[in-house]
RNA sequence: GGGUCUGUAGCUUAGUCAGGUAGAGCACCGGGCUUUUAACCCGGGGGUCGCGGGUUCGAACCCCGUCAGACCCGCCA
């Protein structure tokens, strides 16, 4: 059974609806590793549709989490706003300086990262939670945090070992100069909290506004009980014992609330780099990811790997294996009536993994099937410029009957991108060589020399087409009775300096007439 | 230091929660197609399931220990 599968499952014995939920703070470039959060959770949530359990998917936008510090894409211009809420933070423009014109921080990075997961067919409900905060659904919980203030502060110390400050407060106001820090809170009086913020300003904090917002560990638990979540699997980071799944739990129930149930799901790492962090620069982001992977390859990554495993995100040459491998799945999906039980195991977690990666919800994987191999579509990328011809050579080959489906038009609109990108690897590379060098020639036979002169000859008067192309290699082959292999090989040799490659006569007639004849010539 | 996860064929891994003769893909090798030469089809070899104990009629799976790697415990998912 698939881990989707298996949760949704586990989830119906405890609750009757479900509420699976994903948070994230949107303190800069979202990154391929944000998708695992979403994606863990939003499968959980079609596997419960697809039980016909009821279920809900939200994505809590940690909006009124505070600016930590000045980021390296940021400009020392956002000094100022350092404890400021993200929403109230102008957004950056390229050059890191605050554009005042932009709208704010937080949606700033948000709206980019929505459209790549609508890319993938992820229609979350999105929570901005200042907006819970201002309308005031967090002031009973605040009220509550604060009046068993003690006993949360035990917890937190207690599970996470950690030293709160002597003056720790479950409810950060915001002070006069819009941050968060620095401000003490003197007393509070329901509704208000009363501080005195760093520059000696006193005032008042409504908790039914976005006055200010409680710590992490607290809104976290507060908001499990606000929106009725039943499951919001978490980063290991949150995981760790101690942490704040750990911390979240029994402040949840303080609150009067049942906590979801812990879920830990490992982190993707960009393979051989290690962990993503926007801050080191190591990222690549969700919307790059797309422009390179088709979207049911990148939801494929996900969900054929339990969630306790981590992922190697790799645009590179392992791109053609998953892609392949996909392919292969879909237009032969495992089946079988005898299996035994093991089997029977392991072929509904590969078919569950391939219905929960297509990008539309119950739709036929079948109609994700491009019906070529990835690597087959890379070769024809990179010799055929025009989609068309592209589209011709596979009817020829028979790989498709007719026009290509929606699948195979993405699929290489996104390989053409791979190929022009640094990720495509080298080695899959078509690299057409400008003239023969000596040690490849030496390598070649006086007879495959004879080829390749008469070949020239023959280029010079040739109708540029393929099929007259193929017409002069077997012409050639048998007037200097060198068998076609060894005329082949020849060719590849001269233009692409490795003994074997794609179809030859399609590069040929790719490279042009004045071109293949120039490395001939300068080759010879 | 405390904790979590991972360790199965050269590589990526399924199977571990419900113990019952180790399964797949890639790569590799061989054959076919003999010209769509990075395509396609068929076949094959390859594993002390990290290591050591224990429980059991029976362990990759459960328990204990041990080694190795990754990560978390400073709000970076």
């Amino acid at each position: 059974m698939h881990w989707a599968d298996y949760t949704a499952k586990r989830l119906s014995d405890e609750y009757e609806s479900q509420v699976i939920a994903s948070g994230i703070t949107p303190s800069g470039e979202f990154h391929i590793g944000h998708l695992r959060e979403i994606l863990t959770a939003e499968m959980i949530h079609r596997a419960c549709l697809d039980a016909d359990i009821k279920s809900e998917y939200i994505f809590i936008v940690d909006s009124m989490d505070p600016l930590r510090r000045v980021y390296s894409f940021l400009s020392e211009d956002y000094q100022k706003y350092i404890g400021f809420p993200l929403v109230n933070i102008p957004a950056p423009n390229p050059d890191g300086t605050p554009n005042h014109e932009g709208g704010n921080y937080a949606d700033h990075f948000l709206k980019p990262f929505l459209e790549a997961l609508r890319e993938i067919g992820v229609h979350p409900k999105v929570v901005m939670n200042h907006g819970t905060y201002e309308n005031g659904e967090f002031a009973e919980k605040i009220d509550l945090a604060i009046k068993h203030k003690d006993q949360i502060h035990d917890i937190i110390e207690k599970i996470s070992g950690r030293e709160l400050p002597e003056n720790w407060f479950p409810y950060n106001p915001i002070g006069s100069d819009g941050s968060m820090d620095g401000v003490e809170v003197t007393r509070y009086e329901k509704p208000y909290v009363h501080w005195k913020d760093r520059h000696g300003v006193e005032g008042k904090s409504d908790t039914r506004k976005a006055d200010g917002k409680m710590p992490w560990r607290v809104d976290w638990a507060a908001r499990w009980g606000i929106h009725s979540i039943t499951c919001e699997p978490a980063g290991k980071d949150h995981g760790a014992a101690g942490g704040s799944f750990d911390t979240g739990i029994p402040i949840c129930e303080l609150l009067g609330d049942k906590p979801p149930g812990k879920m830990v799901y490992e982190w993707i790492q960009l393979k051989g780099s290690g962990p993503m962090s926007s801050s080191s620069g190591n990222t690549i982001g969700p919307i790059e990811a797309l422009n390179l992977v088709p979207p049911e390859i990148l939801r494929y990554v996900i969900a054929r790997t339990k969630v306790k495993k981590h992922i190697d995100f790799d645009t590179g040459p392992s791109l053609f294996e998953t892609a392949d491998e996909y392919e292969r799945l879909v237009s032969n999906p495992p089946s079988g009536e005898e299996l035994n039980k093991k089997k029977k195991v392991a072929r509904d977690t590969i078919t569950g993994a391939l219905r929960l990666s297509q990008v539309n919800r119950g739709v036929d994987a079948s109609l994700s099937i491009a019906g070529v191999s990835f690597r087959h579509l890379a070769m024809l990328a990179q010799i055929k410029s025009n989609d068309e011809d592209v589209w011709n050579s596979l009817n020829k080959s028979q790989h498709i009957d007719g026009r290509p489906n929606d699948a195979l038009i993405g699929r290489l609109s996104r390989m053409r991108n791979w190929i022009n990108s640094v990720h495509f690897p080298e080695d899959a590379r078509i690299k057409i060589q400008e003239k023969m060098d000596l040690n490849t020639r030496e390598k070649l036979t006086e007879k495959q020399i004879q080829f390749l002169l008469i070949m020239s000859d023959k280029l010079k008067s040739c109708k540029w087409s393929e099929k007259e192309i193929s017409e002069k290699i077997r012409e050639a082959t048998k007037e200097t009775e060198v068998s076609p292999r060894e005329g082949y090989v020849a060719l590849y040799m001269l233009i692409l300096g490795v003994d074997f490659g794609p179809r030859i006569a399609s590069i040929i007639l790719e490279l042009g007439q004045d071109i293949t004849i120039e490395i001939f010539s300068k080759s010879l």
